[in-house]
DNA sequence: CGAAGAATTGACCGCATTCAAATGCGGTGG
DNA sequence: CCACCGCATTTGAATGCGGTCAATTCTTCG
């Protein structure tokens, strides 16, 4: 693995103070704000490399501490799913028997702070830590239950594309700042990941994209950076409101 | 609601002892082995009524005791996914916000234990307890994601009935013991919160019924009673193996 | 500029949905 | 016990959304 591993005592953590609601937009970039003291190993990976494998022995629990990690599930013939789409502050790792039961790759340049699973035991305060992060993980897995079971192909695209919006779309959202609505974001994700994430093919996520670019819901200013003109009209394309 | 609330010092919270194998097999029965001592507010519900609705102001923490849980979203033009099947000892409640992000409604009858929040934080075992059943729906949620975006109708219905078969499916599988491999088990979901539950309409189950039945691979004891003469035929099927 | 990979677009197909009708099942009352 | 009713389930036929396969265009990078 090329993980480039260090020791960082007393460092600080960075952890995202983003206001998560639901599992919605995600954070990539570690917010030096608030740091806490924590001894752990903390792990560099580059983009796309993977961290743990599904089916590895890994008692460790992992935190996201900068860039990106997608968790995936594959079945016997090849087919993918993205699980959940991690961003700084984000667990995983938390199999209960041992053997965990997703892979975990980087999205992004990453680093990952390791906990060993003895070191969980002992720190309480770590454990609440974790537990607290991974109630809002839970949300987001319910949403995402919802996109895969029961959204068609427009709704789950729109969906994803406001998930990057910050505090927008959620159950307490903000609404448009001062009349102005239009924003853009950065999609990270290849059409392939954003499929496997979405339980859509690649082809079906293109046709999406090209319909919304057609309605004029979104504008391409790259290929992985989309225009928003106005926010709310995406929102009311993803079926939640 | 028709909730009938008592209170229960000291009582055995009834916990089964069934091992979970990411989330497979359900065990609504309480098994009276291994009591806990535990102080809380106990609520009896009769069957397919609502605990807590999606929305609702809930800083409490729910543990089914004795019965079946549905944990449900809803999209605003009435499309509905069960998020989530609970035994006895699966918690739920446990949004980060104070506000639940899916409403729970007894699938039978059922008894559920409310522990307040501040009990919760007071209290570092039971938040223990709750935190370790928490990574075991976790690995559930992942691999009903996997289902949902990326299974056929058939190999959902069929995963469906696997779960319901204890012991066997998971990555453990014991597999037929002692030859004889024919087995039965109580569906007690109906068609639709099948289909909710698997992401499909109720005729499509009826059909992967109807298709699993032609094969032979599942027989009617009753409507709500399969008999599966071979677990591992049917396993075959689920697209997991 | 050229090559390799990613993304888009098009044509066609198949699986799941939709709409509709028939059948089966459980409960109530005669 | 049996007839009847209401509801869940099953089955059928037609439609359509998303998948598959294939070709083209766009991007990136040497």
């Amino acid at each position: 693995m090329d993980a480039i591993i260090s020791r960082q005592d007393a460092e600080t953590g960075g952890f995202s103070n983003t206001k998560f609601d639901a599992g919605w937009q995600i954070s990539f970039e570690a917010d030096l704000k608030a740091p806490r003291v924590v001894e752990a190993r903390v792990a560099s990976y580059p983009p796309r490399s993977l961290i743990v494998d599904e089916g590895d022995e890994t008692t460790n629990v992992y935190e996201v501490v900068e860039g990106g990690v997608l968790l995936f599930k594959l079945l016997p013939d090849g087919r993918r799913q993205i699980i959940e789409v991690l961003g700084v502050g984000d667990v995983f790792g938390l199999a209960p028997n041992g053997v965990s039961d997703v892979g975990a790759e980087t999205l992004t340049k990453a680093r990952v702070a390791i906990y060993e699973k003895r070191r969980v035991d002992a720190d309480t305060a770590l454990r609440d830590r974790i537990f607290s992060r991974l109630r809002a993980q839970m949300c987001a897995l319910h949403d995402h239950a919802l996109l895969l079971g029961r959204k068609s192909a427009q709704e789950r695209v729109a969906t994803f594309i406001m998930r990057l919006v910050p505090g927008r779309g959620g159950h307490a959202c903000s609404g448009p700042l001062g009349g102005c609505d239009e924003t853009h974001v950065d999609l990270a994700m290849t059409r392939q990941e954003i499929a496997d994430y979405l339980g859509l093919t690649i082809e079906t996520v293109s046709r999406a994209f090209s319909a919304l670019r057609r309605a004029g819901t979104i504008a391409y200013e790259r290929q992985d950076r989309v225009a928003i003109p106005s926010v709310c009209q995406l929102c009311r394309l993803t079926g939640s409101h």
